[in-house]
DNA sequence: TGTACATCAGTGAACGCGCGTTCACTGATGTAC
DNA sequence: TGTACATCAGTGAACGCGCGTTCACTGATGTAC
């Protein structure tokens, strides 16, 4: 299962670090999160229990680094859907549709990202600080759409209010409660885009 | 720290099933969920590790019986913010804030209801089946405010969205970043009510 | 009412397991002279 | 260019731990006669 089969790799691994945190995310997709023990990582990566804390403090600094790449992803999957978006009032349901996506195709991962906040009861910092987050996105869409950017509080939450729904929405969309429903609309996007609908998410932040 | 302390318990505990659930409760609130640990329900209840065993199938079984619990609990809050809810019209956001409460005040048994119900990929049945259910007491509100309940499709997808919203600023409002927002509304109550406001869910179900 | 006996609901010791982490170690690498 | 040596990044064995579960057992209870 390892990128690098133990005998093709030399003593010192070069990037054993990158290599954990891939072997994580492999463990994560093929078995879940409650599989992603620090022995089982090590296990994957071909490496013996005791390397990875050359590179990590312990188990939870490499979650957190799983966690970190989680958003990165994220923010990219977000990004290519707005810029997928056939006009600015759509983008705001386009990236609900790409987050509940993004979360359905990497359940584990997805997990391990808000584990990780919960834990520090903080969502990543660079979160609100840095423009290429996901959450940066989301704002600067409202806005692109017509939302006030000096009407501050307001913009930030009917932000809040966004993000909220779709993550609502991802962790619900998996209950088998919901098939019928999504039939009903013709398929998974469909009723994704009817539920953000039924938020009139947009219409709430132009103040309509 | 059990309720019934060992020397006054006789060898037959008359209602084990009981106390073990209470127990997981208390362990819940003072431990959180990784403390969850059948020898710990068990020690917490001041009975041995096998005990259990003669009451549930295996620890699964046990934490189906707390997560049913507490589904139950969610009911009556639900319940009771109805009953209090000044206008049917406001009815709804109450509920929304109810049940955001609610996980705030318990929030290692909102997880593990939430974790059981993943396992199954299923919310418990009841949710769609008993009047008396969270679920339908948000159907039945969106109702009474004024949605149509023959356009049940546009009814299940605005009670989904209510749900959904809630579910998401529920896991959403502990987390410090939305400290000076709550501050800005004046309290955490009113931020909630803000954020659900900017969701226009009510607004959404009548069509408007 | 008393007694024999089946059944129920506990006990406590033991099982094997995988975990996170530490430790003394060693092989590989890079640098100073 | 060669060599001594410090440092880096691995190894593998071991630590103690708590877990879920099983087992043979035993004390308490309820029932049939």
């Amino acid at each position: 299962m390892s990128n690098a089969p133990a005998e093709a790799r030399p003593y010192h691994h070069g990037d054993l670090s990158r290599a954990l945190v891939d072997a994580a995310r492999r463990l994560l997709e093929s078995e879940g999160p409650s599989a992603l023990s620090l022995r089982a990582v090590a296990r994957e990566a071909g490496v013996s229990p005791a390397a990875p804390y050359h590179h990590f403090k312990d188990k939870g600094e490499l979650l957190d680094a799983v966690a970190h790449e989680g958003w990165l992803m994220l923010d990219e999957a977000l990004g290519r859907a707005k810029a997928a978006a056939p006009s600015i009032r759509e983008a705001v349901a386009e990236l609900g549709v790409a987050y509940v996506c993004f979360a359905r195709d990497h359940p584990a991962l997805y997990r391990v990202m808000y584990d990780c906040a919960r834990d520090k009861e903080s969502l990543p910092e660079a979160m609100q600080q840095d423009g290429d987050s996901a959450y940066c996105k989301v704002r600067d869409t409202l806005i692109e759409a017509g939302a006030d950017p000096s009407a501050s509080v307001d913009l930030e939450l009917a932000t809040v209010a966004a993000w909220c729904s779709a993550h609502g929405l991802a962790e619900m969309t998996s209950f088998k409660q919901f098939d019928p429903l999504k039939e009903a609309c013709g398929g998974e996007t469909a009723f994704l885009r009817a539920v953000f609908n039924h938020m009139g998410l947009v219409r709430a932040a132009l103040g309509e």
